[in-house]
DNA sequence: AACTCAATGTGACAAAAATCACATTTTACC
DNA sequence: GGTAAAATGTGATTTTTGTCACATTGAGTT
């Protein structure tokens, strides 16, 4: 057991893995739970080890923004810097692919970055690396229009998933861009006599 | 002269203090200078002691999109985060009132994170601060229209300067929130209509 | 086979934003 | 005081995106 969260966490040193065993809590979600929503206290730094977790953005009157994918082997960056106080969560979390995390209390996070000098270094390259790829759907919006916003998703989902045949039915795509169905089916039928993808039902080859 | 450093950030410790001032590297900017270029490799964290600094987002045709303001007692948090590697900076900053900032070498980051509990927690903060501030950048533009993130924009300069006169022409706006004068200037006669502002030549007084 | 429901296609139209083309107004500076 | 440059105002037009209203298609169920 503990060599498979070596081989997640190939970073970790023996003794950081010694002790989240000694401290996990695991916890299995299935598809469509929702693991943390906007507003709610955080409490455990989470860690996954199976399945697929979509991080969105939420608006006030029910859009769901997407914002990045957590899978194994990665860790949700926000709940890693509520260290003191008593933070609420910015972002809601939902698993689309049953998913298995283990919470590690806040309280040791503090702890842990003294003492572990492999998790200081994954913490803060979580953080490193989540703000970029947020950056990079700053970019995607404020510079991009639909079409290109549309592949940068496409291309995002691809790297995700690590295949090639996305499933996924036009209006969620609609919703994770804040968007209508309508308007991605549109630009989908343009792509795919550009010969940049092949469209099924339910589903998206991505030729590109 | 560490009194003024106490000052403006007073959660460090005397002892953190006392390591800034043996290892600092002042350096003045002039309005309108650029102190980091996107792609620019990061060799030192920056504090910012005097002056304000504009922190933008740039795609490859020039567009530069306004992320958000640097100013006394706060930091980069971008240049927090780079430790091991030769990170390249993702994002541009550019002063646009006369700056004073503090150059510390990277290679004392890793080193203040185990041995001062103060910096330890200033970078965490930052990091966390400045996260949750992008968030609400995507909110803006991922879920609002041009009206409403013009507003939501006016309202971050007023925080920023801390006066309700700002100082900007529309062509700025515009560049700052990528899109075009003519937009701006609509959308500001619009709201100077039901009475939000009222505007000047180089400058918008905030009526909210 | 008939039915139901989710997924997709599509035309028509409205709204928002971008673009173009000038007019007007200030300000700064010879 | 005259002039150039910057800042702003505004109409006309196009493009993009959003919305509405239905048609069609396909998969699964009974």
């Amino acid at each position: 057991m503990s060599d498979q969260l070596q081989k997640l966490f190939p970073s970790f040193s023996k003794e950081l893995i010694q002790d989240i065993k000694a401290n996990e809590v695991i916890k299995n979600f299935s598809s469509g739970e929702i693991i943390m929503r906007t507003g709610q206290y955080i409490k455990n730094t989470v860690l996954v080890t199976k399945g697929t977790i979509k991080v969105y953005r939420e608006d006030d009157d029910g859009g769901e923004f997407f914002m990045y994918y957590l899978k194994p082997g990665q860790a949700c960056a926000l709940s890693m810097v509520c260290a003191t106080k008593n933070e609420k969560s910015q972002i809601m979390a939902k698993v689309v692919e049953d998913a298995e995390v283990i919470m590690v209390p806040l309280s040791l996070m503090d702890k842990w970055m003294m003492e572990h000098r492999s998790w200081y270094e994954f913490v803060i390259g979580t953080y490193r690396n989540r703000f970029e790829e947020v950056l990079e759907v700053i970019d995607s919006i404020a510079f991009r229009a639909m079409d290109e916003r549309l592949e940068f998703y496409l291309k995002r989902q691809v790297e995700a998933c690590g295949c090639k045949e996305l499933k996924l039915s036009h209006q969620e795509i609609g919703s994770d861009l804040n968007t209508s169905r309508e308007v991605i089916s549109r630009l989908l039928k343009k792509m795919e006599q550009r010969g940049l993808v092949k469209l099924h039902r339910n589903q998206i080859e991505i030729l590109m």
